[in-house]
DNA sequence: CGCTGCTTTGAACAACTTCAACTTCTGTGG
DNA sequence: CCACAGAAGTTGAAGTTGTTCAAAGCAGCG
């Protein structure tokens, strides 16, 4: 929490922070582009105020406008069905991109919901479509982080289809720890900036079996729990037991 | 399943029919491009001939070459988790495109096998994207595209994290429903080309459960099942036992 | 005709959920 | 700064849902 709060402060201060001077921009969309062309897309990148915990960067049902690029911070995609019971479908860091699922539909489809303080990007979608009709490598980049998202859900469908409530625990941790990691933080030890509720909610599990899981992989050494801050001891025995309770399934 | 294999012969003599006169344009890459776009696009999809039950179009490592719409037939789309244990992510139906998922890694992170006699085109994504660069409409048809496969994604994501196995089932039904009638065929009958265990696998269910649901559809009335071909005598009761099953998830 | 593989059915079992009570945390006002 | 109310998280016990195991029925194919 408190790394994050900082990076924070750190933003506020350069609200003007330009593509080429971001620390995430090979995280994000400006990855492979160069100088002229990155100075191309900052000209359409608009930069925010950051908003508060449970603010909305767009509601599902929006207009759709623009892809937001989170900057820090993090935050959920919710879609509410039409029978009011709510999915998160993805928790998102800094670097990364959403908003793209609604292209065709000219709506969002979600809504995102910031998990903390968090601020983030704007890339009109329009201007963004010129742009890469002009920059080839601005438009392969587009397409390989779509395409990214799309191969990123069918792991989560794996996750889902497949696992128990324990792999699907040692998933979701594995992944945060590997994402952090790529942003320069402890791939050991992190705050998890969601709730126990959106866990189980994003995990497909009920809060009380969130909750035993956390207190089980405890006991069992593999991490250490202190509210939401979470210290992975074994990571290898993470990964196994993702790999051991699928062994049933095989065959 | 005699349709389509009619659908087969029919497309068998016509090896060499074109974007334009494809029946299929409007639900595939050529939506939205007209005269000489259509033609140039045309230049570059190259046809084959139809692949066997079980073949494959790609297989999960392959080298990212193209995109693949599949003209008539069937497929499904299955990821191999390294412990061995297959998840199927995905049936297609004509009309659809498969292979977006392998922008990013350069290799297909999926196999596309045939669930029965099927054709496709490949559509070379270097040229694709080339191209895409020139006309502005079809890299906004691509981008799309790619849009639609993530919310598409997202709306199973929802499905496998919170619904029962009836809604999951129910679910699978009116989205094929749906799509074939979209394709021209009965939106009340149809022959699933997949078998009771992929169904499952992509339920996430065990097979014995998805035999006891059909059977149990079929006792309630919603349905008639006669081995592949099933008829959906309630379309209505399908849908709302998809919401009234989720009621108790409310609030 | 008899095999093989797919599907169905039954019964026991396990995993996860639900319900309920209790504890801990958080933020707000006195 | 503390007290308190409400939210979030934890824990236990009972209940469901779906899985697993086992076996029998069917269909396609040599």
């Amino acid at each position: 929490m408190s790394q994050n709060i900082n990076k924070d402060i750190v933003t506020l201060n350069n609200i003007k922070i330009a593509c080429s001077s971001c620390s995430l921009h090979d995280l994000c969309l400006p990855l492979g582009l160069h100088g002229d062309d990155l100075k191309r897309l900052d000209t359409i990148v608009s930069r925010t105020h950051p908003i508060k915990k449970n603010d909305a960067i767009f509601r599902q049902g929006d207009h759709f406008e623009a892809f937001y690029a989170i900057r820090s911070g993090s935050i959920k995609t919710v879609t509410i069905a039409n029978d009011g019971s709510e999915q998160i479908t993805g928790f998102h860091l800094p670097g990364e991109i959403v908003g793209m699922d609604a292209i065709t539909g000219s709506c969002h489809p979600c809504s995102a919901i910031a998990l903390e303080t968090t601020s983030y990007c704007a890339i009109p979608f329009h201007e963004l479509e010129c742009l890469a009709a002009k920059l080839p490598s601005l438009q392969h980049q587009l397409l390989s982080i779509m395409s990214q998202e799309i191969s990123h859900d069918a792991n989560l469908l794996m996750l889902l289809g497949k696992k128990t409530a324990d792999e699907r625990l040692a998933s979701l941790l594995l992944s945060l720890s590997n994402r952090y990691s790529q942003r320069g933080f402890s791939a050991t030890e992190f705050n998890l900036s969601m709730s126990r509720n959106d866990i189980a909610n994003y995990l497909g599990l009920a809060v009380e079996t969130v909750s035993r899981l956390f207190t089980r992989f405890q006991d069992k050494g593999f991490i250490k729990v202190d509210g939401k801050f979470v210290q992975l001891l074994a990571m290898d025995e993470l990964k196994g037991s993702v790999i051991e309770c699928h062994r049933h399934k095989i065959g």
